[in-house]
DNA sequence: ATTGCCTGCCC
DNA sequence: ATTCTGC
DNA sequence: GCAGAATGGGCAGGCAAT
């Protein structure tokens, strides 16, 4: 199949919404390619070039794409529509005009590239890399036309273009950022419009048609049969292991031997009875050395609702650390290790190779929680900390600085054999005997848990954990099988109401100093995000004209798409044409629209961290709207020696255990 | 050599 | 990670 | 409730610019 022809298809997924439709014309495209096409095109239509543990990486993303698209525009003398085109244009498509406010006129400084200026600042308003990359290929194509001299199109198929795309992800080195550029040029140049929207927003690794890994299980099914009926065994086939492409291939393979090019393009329904499925899916098997898809949790707000919908549980402390899948196969005499998007990152952790040597057992796969502590005192350290593990250069000196200790809490496998499908319990029961008290050591411990059926006493152990300064529990039913992501009601974290209670109980309310512009679906509120900051008050000075105010943090969620729209119009009372005097924040953080100071946003937050960019120095852990406080002002909100208090508290809090 | 921008990936 | 939303 | 799509802070690594 052309790769224009596939566009074309997503083309027409990109207006349907509704689940089912989607299911069903992803299954009719499924349908019409042969077998190599199915197992790219299903790595591209999630934005990638290979299964995620196959490390490829782009190393080409908005900027570089930018780069990218003002070459493409400058070959084609492409010039973006005025502000007044746009405005037509929005009114026509019947979109609310009213939440767009003019942005602020261009300002091309001298010794700037206009067209740079001009591309980039089309960008923020239309949200969308694919989109600008499809208008600026329509210039081209009208700008041939108009000399009616067109150009040859090669129109290159679907493996072609995954073969230039890998091409481009391979380059490395000295030169590489011009040569990746210079490659997707060349390929931009040989697609239609609609083509190079969707390279470009495979490039990006977001195609935003409403679909992804569930949907396209679906679809796999619904190629074949016309329903879902496959679904379930699909689904926990990429448990198993997590390559879509394959799974894909070997479960459409009956099918597509027996296909004449004839009924490619046809949704014909072949029967495959249960017997041919599992034949096709043989080979989905849990694999020492193949990650497996790990389990997440579900959140609840109170021990109560948790027993409610899980009579019998096992509470184990949640520990701020970095999950390891760890795969074991000492008959091979190796270990390695994967994390929760399941990356290879056994050379990042040395100390796991004699970590695991001594279990008694062939082979086994364990779910873990790698957590960073002083090699003096034994003391947990923060996530911050641990983090810096994650690397690839200086590992031996890192690993003796920062050793990691691994607490165990799951086996998935164990001696040629899968355990997913064995209740918790019995898993707990054969990680008791692979990893006895006897056999821990500093590197690896096996998560002690509680048993209860008492939401008092859930309660209570919770707490036990916030007050040593963990992140609280993760409550596990007790009977329950594994089972990736986050469905059912089998692993739950507790997340009380915001301000209750828990690790940062304190909201903090911050001034709004300017905002970005949103991408995507955020493209139409006029904002995706907004600069916050916190009052600081200059030391040296004692007026009160010394007080400045500093950013904090960006604020991206927690907010409804209604309160969005609310906010920008309001935003838009207090434009300022420049940064107000009395800001201060890192030139990285410059936002697209200043704002005089006067809003305030209540703000929740699960940490305070010391800050490397920030102006305040300390920052925020996951933020996120409380409320808007309309009834403050601006003098009002917290201070940074405020926040600063709040973070020794809690370092204070991790010291104690 | 050093710095800073950009990217990918942890949470 | 957190959060919101259409189905 | 599922699945998807917006968005956060901050770490290391790669490359380009200085």
């Amino acid at each position: 199949m052309t790769f224009h022809q596939l566009a074309e298809q997503l083309e027409q997924l990109e207006s349907t919404a509704a689940r089912l439709a989607i299911t069903a014309q992803l299954a009719i495209l499924l349908n019409q390619l042969n077998p190599d096409e199915i197992i790219v095109t299903c790595y591209l239509l999630q934005g990638k070039l290979l299964p995620s543990y196959q490390n490829l990486e782009f190393q080409l993303a908005q900027k570089l794409v930018l780069r990218t698209l003002v070459l493409l525009a400058r070959r084609q003398n492409y010039l973006p529509p005025t502000q007044a085109a746009v405005k037509l244009a929005t009114q026509k498509a019947g979109g609310a005009m009213s939440l767009f406010a003019p942005e602020p006129e261009l300002e091309i400084r001298a010794g700037t590239d206009q067209l740079a200026e001009m591309v980039g600042q089309r960008f923020r308003n239309l949200g969308d890399l694919g989109v600008l990359t499809a208008e600026i290929k329509q210039a081209q194509q009208s700008h041939a036309q108009k000399k009616s001299a067109q150009k040859p199109t090669t129109n290159p198929d679907i493996l072609s273009v995954y073969q230039q795309l890998l091409a481009i992800a391979r380059v490395g080195g000295t030169g590489s950022q011009d040569q990746k550029q210079q490659l997707l040029l060349a390929l931009l140049e040989e697609l239609d419009p609609t083509g190079a929207k969707f390279v470009i927003r495979m490039v990006m690794g977001k195609l935003r048609l409403g679909f992804s890994t569930m949907t396209l299980m679906d679809a796999l099914s619904w190629a074949k049969h016309g329903d879902k009926r496959d679904r379930e065994i699909l689904e926990l086939a990429y448990q198993k292991k997590a390559d879509i492409g394959k799974l894909a291939a070997a479960y459409l393979a009956a099918d597509l031997g027996t296909k004449t090019n004839a009924e490619f393009g046809t949704n014909v329904s072949v029967n495959a009875g249960t017997a041919e499925i599992s034949a096709a899916l043989e080979s989905y098997e849990v694999e020492i050395g193949v990650p497996v898809m790990p389990a997440l949790c579900q959140r609840l707000n109170t021990a109560e609702e948790i027993i409610a919908k899980m009579p019998r549980v096992y509470a184990e402390p949640k520990y701020d650390g970095l999950r390891l899948q760890i795969h074991c196969n000492l008959e091979a005499g190796w270990v390695k290790a994967f994390t929760r998007n399941l990356d290879e990152v056994t050379a990042m952790f040395p100390e796991l190779q004699q970590g695991f040597a001594h279990l008694k057992c062939r082979n086994c796969i364990l779910d873990a929680e790698a957590v960073g502590y002083d090699p003096e005192t034994g003391q947990i350290l923060s996530f911050q900390a641990t983090i810096t593990r994650k690397r690839k250069h200086e590992v031996a000196a890192k690993a003796a600085s920062v050793p990691i200790r691994c607490f165990v809490f799951d086996l998935m496998a164990l001696d040629d054999r899968s355990l997913v499908d064995e209740p918790l319990s019995q898993r707990k029961q054969w990680l008791q005997k692979l990893l006895p008290p006897s056999a821990e050591t500093e590197t690896v411990r096996q998560t002690r848990y509680l048993e209860t059926s008492d939401p008092e006493t859930l309660h209570q152990f919770h707490e036990t954990q916030l007050g040593v300064g963990l992140e609280g529990v993760v409550v596990k039913q007790a009977d329950s099988i594994y089972r990736s992501g986050r469905k059912g009601w089998r692993w739950v974290k507790i997340k009380e109401p915001e301000g209750t209670s828990g690790k940062l109980a304190d909201t903090i309310d911050c001034v709004v100093m300017g905002y970005y512009l949103g991408k995507g679906k955020r493209t139409i509120f006029g904002v995706g995000a907004f600069l916050l900051g916190v009052l600081e008050s200059d030391a040296a000075k004692t007026d009160s004209g010394s007080i400045r105010i500093v950013s904090v943090a960006k604020l991206g969620t927690g907010l409804t798409d209604e309160e969005f729209q609310l906010l920008r119009r309001q935003a838009d009372q207090m434009r300022s044409a420049t940064k107000p005097a009395i800001y201060e924040i890192p030139t990285s953080l410059q936002p697209d629209g200043w704002l005089e100071p006067g809003l305030v946003l209540e703000i929740a937050a699960d940490e305070i961290t010391t800050s490397p960019t920030h102006a305040a120095g300390v920052s925020l852990r996951f933020p996120r709207l409380v409320k808007v406080r309309a009834d403050k002002g601006w003098e009002q909100a917290t201070t940074v020696a405020e926040l600063k208090e709040l973070c020794q508290l809690q370092s204070r809090l991790m010291a104690k255990d």
